[in-house]
DNA sequence: ATACAAGGCGCC
DNA sequence: AAAGGGCGCCTTGTAT
């Protein structure tokens, strides 16, 4: 298959045609309103495009209705090949080594304007592109390594398209929302009236009429000076004490939060023509996962999922994997006794009934502590008999704790390296001497290895999960694609996506094929990442309007 | 005026 | 006494 390298060069996009023998590059220059043009032409036979950032490139040919089959983005590959534990770094060195290092996706509304000095600009993707295939082809591990950076590349994608899409949106239904919730919208600066109203009952009930229940600092104290036993004022905390304060205060805090995170002011700057918009951004968190800028997408409360409404004619398909991190650690520690559990629709009640635990909760507990290193109450009583029951599940997280405690690096099954620690405990040496004066006392030291050891011990599987994750999102994008259904705008699309949930927006009529697709893609992302090893990622799928009418 | 930390809470 | 991982983002409160 051909890749063609694009550069930017002032007004002019140079392409640089690579078909295997590096030295014989056919390069074609034109500027940059020809782009999309030339680029729909391309795609008529396989091509992947190589770019610096997908970011940089792709918001432009969507917008012209261009849409490409696949790429390689550089600055994310980079990332990984920099960070993976099973790369050599030599291949990789050149000058402009720091600028990829550093470089940032662009994010703002206005790609089409590219920043007068943009640091893409002077970084060269043919010369970055071939020491990541020199240094790949080095490794001893890239085969799984080549998997990560196309499911990567394929993940930058998805997130652009999703981008330009945006979340269908009914702002109506939001307003009508936020007007049942709170009252009607009042003027900039003052408490809609069901606020106003609690307020004044958390002041009566504390007997502190000056009380602005939105300071912590001054809500605790008027907690206290009332008798109150609480050192904060968090919802769980409040919730322990039998006071009249309790119920408006909890009331009040749940509408506020509505209203500053979710209000009238959200709405008008995160939703337009219909659609919720911000940016995706892949790799955005040192595991892998995904975050997003503007919005909060990945923080979308269900007090609001109402409002996530499909388009007349048009049906919403969200997707969720249950349980996908004890799953993966099934899959990537190759425990045949879990991986038994795991072939039930419910997991943890597949530990039951396999006898490692009496309950479901017990179960669920369990493993939560194993994955996210809780060693207190039940969590660690059940770790023994998990490890018993499960031993190369639970040998796998607690070498990965253990690492992590001696400041290694650990990776993902693919290959996503680590961060190294940055506190002074892991710097070399740091045992051998006595602890220096910045560090603390010892009971520091200690904290912050075991801590780091939690991170590490989590971060083989979360960052695992977010491997099968953007596998599953790749293949699903490819067999949305082939559903067809005439002009992109009438296809079938991914909309929303958050670490082990999908939603795609589909016409009617093409809902129950993309119900099998969503399924079909869970057992190829299986596949690609456990081969054989017989390890099931159930889905619960629904075909609904509205978001909230999921699961 | 602006920047940042803390407290808090939403999602997985 | 501390206590489960990863985020984004809001307001308040303080520092510069």
């Amino acid at each position: 298959m051909d890749r063609i390298v694009l550069r930017r060069r002032g007004d002019v996009v140079e392409a640089w045609r690579c078909t295997g023998d590096a030295t014989a590059a056919e390069v074609t220059r034109l500027p940059s309103d020809e782009l999309p043009g030339w680029v729909r032409e391309r795609e008529r036979t396989p091509v992947r495009w190589v770019w610096d950032d997908t970011t940089r490139w792709y918001p432009a040919l969507l917008d012209a209705g261009v849409r490409v089959e696949r790429c390689t983005d550089l600055r994310l590959t980079h990332a990984v090949l920099r960070r993976s534990p099973f790369v050599d770094q030599w291949p990789l060195a050149g000058e402009d080594t720091p600028g990829w290092d550093d470089l940032q996706p662009v994010t703002t509304a206005e790609h089409a304007l590219f920043p007068l000095a943009d640091p893409a600009d002077r970084l060269d993707p043919v010369a970055e592109h071939d020491r990541q295939q020199a240094a790949l082809a080095a490794s001893a591990e890239r085969g799984r390594l080549a998997l990560l950076l196309a499911a990567e590349s394929s993940g930058a994608l998805v997130a652009a398209e999703m981008t330009h899409a945006g979340l269908p949106w009914r702002a109506d239904v939001h307003e009508r929302l936020l007007t049942d919730a709170l009252g009607p919208r009042p003027p900039a600066g003052v408490r809609p009236p069901v606020l106003e109203r609690l307020a004044g009952e958390v002041r009566a009930a504390l007997g502190a009429p000056g009380l602005n229940p939105d300071s912590a600092v001054e809500l605790l104290r008027a907690l206290q000076a009332a008798g109150l036993p609480v050192d904060d004022t968090r919802q769980w905390t409040l919730e322990q004490v039998d006071h009249a304060v309790v119920a408006p205060l909890l009331e009040y805090k749940k509408l506020a939060r509505l209203l500053s995170a979710h209000g009238w002011s959200w709405l008008e700057t995160w939703v337009r023509d219909g659609r919720f918009r911000s940016a995706f951004l892949p790799g955005g968190v040192v595991t892998g996962r995904w975050s997003a800028q503007g919005g909060g997408a990945l923080s979308v409360p269900v007090a609001v999922r109402p409002a996530a409404v499909a388009d007349d004619g048009w049906q919403l398909v969200v997707a969720d994997v249950a349980q996908l991190e004890p799953r993966v650690l099934a899959g990537m520690s190759g425990d045949a006794a879990m991986a038994e559990a795991a072939r039930s629709a419910d997991l943890y009640q597949g530990m039951v009934a396999g006898g490692a635990v009496a309950t479901r909760a017990e179960a669920k507990l369990g493993m939560l502590g194993a994955m996210y290193g809780g060693t207190r109450g039940e969590s660690g009583r059940m770790l023994p008999r998990l490890a018993r029951r499960y031993p190369r599940a639970i040998e796998l997280v607690e070498e990965a704790a253990r690492a992590g405690e001696r400041g290694a690096v650990v990776s993902t099954l693919l290959g996503r390296g680590s961060p190294l620690p940055t506190g002074a405990w892991a710097q070399r040496g740091a045992d051998l001497g006595e602890p220096p004066d910045d560090d603390g006392p010892r009971e520091d030291r200690d904290r912050a290895r075991r801590a780091w050891g939690r991170f590490t011990r989590n971060f083989v599987v979360q960052g695992t999960g977010a491997e099968w994750a953007l596998c599953w999102l790749a293949d699903l994008r490819n067999r949305l694609w082939r559903l067809g259904g005439g002009t992109p705008a009438q296809r079938p699309h991914l909309v929303f996506f958050l670490h082990d949930e999908v939603v795609v927006h589909t016409p009617e009529h093409l809902a129950a094929d993309v119900t099998r697709e969503v399924r079909a893609a869970a057992v190829t992302a299986g596949r690609l990442l456990f081969g054989g090893f017989p390890v099931d990622f159930p889905l619960d799928v629904a075909v609904v309007r509205s978001w909230a009418d999921a699961g």
